[in-house]
DNA sequence: CGTTTTCTGGATTGTCAACTCCAGAAGTCG
DNA sequence: CGACTTCTGGAGTTGACAATCCAGAAAACG
């Protein structure tokens, strides 16, 4: 599975063929299917293990993304991981997201599910910040975390078509301004 | 061409043969490989074709981006469009940038030169206001173009994914209020 | 230890995709 | 009108892909 994922994730879903994935995993086809019903439900397995592993790439910054400093070396551990990878791929759930959600409405659910939870992380720490008063009381964490995922989302797809980082650090900025603005000393 | 860019915008590029364009079309397959060398310069031609069709799909609002309610009209223009659409369909152009991208460096281009028409057309209008006084002189059109694009398209895949306009709205309005922040009397 | 269940390798099947071919129709031009 | 080029229909070829099948190997269990 961890191999459907890798090849999925540079290939595509549509680019993968079982047999593909039966060849880097070593295995006997009669074992793919074995494990899983068909290649649907190995795509929605796929779907489970990169929205654990993406969320985990940005441990333990995302569960602590309280503080302008917090959200601000998230932005730059967000931005240095595309640069790595030379702005080739976008985001692991992204990509998932643009080829299912109007093919497989069980897959659409599930990576929804994965942004939801996702989005959850960065409101909470945006909540916490509010809740110190390190944000006005008019501050909407739902709506500011909303925007910044979504900003996110929107800069890892024009970083990958543009091959650069610059969509992904304007979006990512303005995100970041539009919290700081909500600074109660501004 | 016009029923291949139908097609390959609600199944994908992968999910549609050049039997279906071929029967969507109404033409025999000797028609289309005289027209088209192959598949992949068919998907240029269907880039070319959804570039222009996004862009006109816009005017003669996107032309004109040149004042608060300019934008704020556009802004509308686009979450009602999704909304129509149920929120099935993302961008026509950043879905095949998504599937393409990294499987097909001629199309990446195409698709990214795309981007930058859309870019400069934004940025076309925020420079106008600038020069006519109606944003600071520290504004950065190039940069609030590049993020509201790219906000944009992160806010059509998360409203295809979640199947509501709100992460769209949540996206643009951010962008909107960068803008407005760089209003004089601010 | 023997039976039953689970697991595995590899060959196989049926389907569908991209693309080719050729014979003839339609259009072009002197 | 007649030679030539462009265009079109539809059958055909080739390869790849998802999924199946079955015989035998391991494990589990009483």
């Amino acid at each position: 599975m961890a191999a459907a994922a890798a090849l999925m994730f540079d290939r595509g879903v549509a680019g993968t063929s079982t047999e593909d994935v039966r060849a880097a995993a070593g295995v006997s086809s009669s074992q793919l299917y074995h494990y899983f019903e068909n290649k649907q439900q190995l795509v929605r397995a796929v779907i489970a293990h990169q929205t654990e592993a993406v969320l985990a790439a940005q441990e333990p910054l995302l569960s602590r993304l309280d503080s302008l400093p917090a959200l601000q070396a998230w932005r730059d551990l967000i931005v240095d991981l595309q640069r790595q990878r030379h702005c080739v791929g976008g985001c692991p759930i992204g990509s998932l997201a643009s080829e299912l959600a109007d093919a497989d409405p069980e897959a659409r659910q599930d990576l929804a599910a994965g942004f939801a939870r996702w989005g959850s992380a960065i409101r909470d720490g945006l909540a916490a910040m509010r809740d110190r008063g390190e944000l006005r009381e008019e501050a909407d964490p739902e709506r500011l975390a909303l925007a910044t995922l979504t900003a996110l989302q929107g800069g890892l797809l024009m970083t990958q078509t543009s091959r650069s980082t610059a969509p992904l650090e304007a979006a990512l900025d303005m995100s970041l301004d539009a919290i700081r603005v909500m600074a109660p000393q501004h």
